[in-house]
DNA sequence: CTCGTTAAAATGTTCGGACATTTCCCGCAG
DNA sequence: CTGCGGGAAATGTCCGAACATTTTAACGAG
């Protein structure tokens, strides 16, 4: 019989290096092990389990994937994180924490537009776009208060009051498009490219005219490669970083992140 | 003994489980194995290799994590395609696949300087490096023989020659590094942010003064966290793009490229 | 022919052991 | 104080074995 994807009853006992790793994890969360310090060696962790040197490294091997720890011969177990790797790798297994902004950000609706602001639009982003998308422009805000971006949201009509609740909630753009209508997206799309900030971008954003910022041209895709969503987001003064670090065989923890 | 970064000599031979690994991509490429076929089972594979089961099974995982075979418990092991994960994760097998430029593109050096040349070096970029660093300023052009990018690489003095013979050679800087000190790259770090050109740079690409432009710092690192090359990149009303392609379940595919 | 049982096959999990390689640190010679 | 060597510690690689779980297909009862 063919195993029933909702019958959740079966909670079969997870393995023992899952087991481990989950009390390993906890430790690392709870600051037992810190970021930056090292984890037992793996025969104290052999005794502390009663379990067997496979079965530990096969744990640590869950957390390496994971992007917590660096293991490093000759070294040990080194803490590098308690949050499980951010980055492109999680984005696929997670799509709506994918291009999300950071948290403490507060929203605010600046003007609303229609056909015709087209002042910054991107022909070469619009194909596939019909004639009838609307504009919301907004702007984000750190925690500290000071600018961050500036977001121009181009939907179809259909969703352009999805637009207007951006500034009531905290959830990604993504989510509420699925949630509403129910649509899976099947691709994302991001843009990065230059740009100056001029008229009111800049004003908003606090720098002189003519400031260089980075541009994202984001898109949704759903199923039938129906568009429902794109946004342009400018950052000044602001960098995309992306790092590669390589771990023996093949696998290596990516990192991304926006800095000031 | 510190491992000598001179020796070239120590060709290191490989573990067993990725030669394993190596041959069964092999196999697969060459159509032994096509796609959709299952692999020989583990048993099988342990006799033909003489081999242990544990050892077996590491390679099977390195496959997997390329995303070559799927493997299945009761099933067996299922070839689901031919080349590794593209996009970033692929650069993790092949670094030298990371941030090269577009084939039929020419290198010509503009300009040589040393210590002092720093109109353009980037402070926080420049943690760990230290003083003696030199600079060397080129340019690429697209095979059409309009601009594409120009590029100031900072290197150790160590390494200077090896910037001198990027004139003569198609092969990107990583290869001519490795292959040179016998080093291996630990991680590769990039940051991407937005600049404009002026001067010499804005003449040489063809451009007006203050012209967007997307820059781009890249660092190599060697063992022992030795950096090695840094380089600066600028592209002029260039982009960078990004796209995710979902599947059902949690793989999916990448796509990167620059386009004009 | 249909359905349920059973057996075989394949991978997943766990244990125990041995040696190799790298890193770090301490002590000693200069 | 510096530099070198060596040993301890930690992870990497590899072997052998046993049992568990899942899938598939063959088989037999009805």
């Amino acid at each position: 019989m063919p195993p029933n994807p909702i019958d959740v009853k079966t909670k079969k006992e997870p393995p023992l290096y899952r087991k481990i790793a989950d009390t390993l994890l906890s430790g690392i969360r709870d600051g037992l092990f810190p970021v930056g310090t090292l984890l037992p060696g793996e025969l104290e962790l052999i005794e502390r389990f009663s379990s067997s040197r496979h079965t530990v490294r096969e744990a640590l091997r869950v957390l390496e994937d994971m992007g917590i720890v660096k293991r490093q011969r000759g070294r040990g177990t080194l803490v590098t994180s308690t949050e499980a790797r951010p980055a492109f790798v999680q984005a696929v297994r997670d799509p709506r924490e994918l291009f999300t902004y950071p948290e403490n950000s507060a929203f605010r609706v600046l003007a609303e537009g229609s056909v015709g602001d087209e002042d910054h639009w991107p022909g070469k982003i619009g194909e596939g776009v019909d004639e009838n998308w609307a504009r919301i422009a907004g702007l984000r805000t750190l925690h500290d208060g000071s600018p961050f971006c500036w977001t121009d949201i181009y939907v179809l009509p259909d969703y352009a009051m999805i637009a207007q609740q951006l500034g009531r909630t905290k959830s990604p753009v993504y989510e509420q498009i699925a949630e509403t209508f129910g649509e899976t997206v099947q691709r994302i799309s991001v843009e990065i490219c230059a740009g100056s900030l001029r008229g009111e971008r800049a004003k908003a954003l606090l720098v002189d005219e003519g400031t260089p910022s980075l541009v994202l041209y984001r898109r949704y895709r759903g199923n039938g490669n129906r568009l429902f969503e794109v946004s342009v987001t400018e950052h000044p003064a602001d960098s995309f970083s992306y790092s590669l670090e390589f771990n023996r065989g093949w696998q290596a923890a990516e990192h991304w992140s926006w800095s000031k």
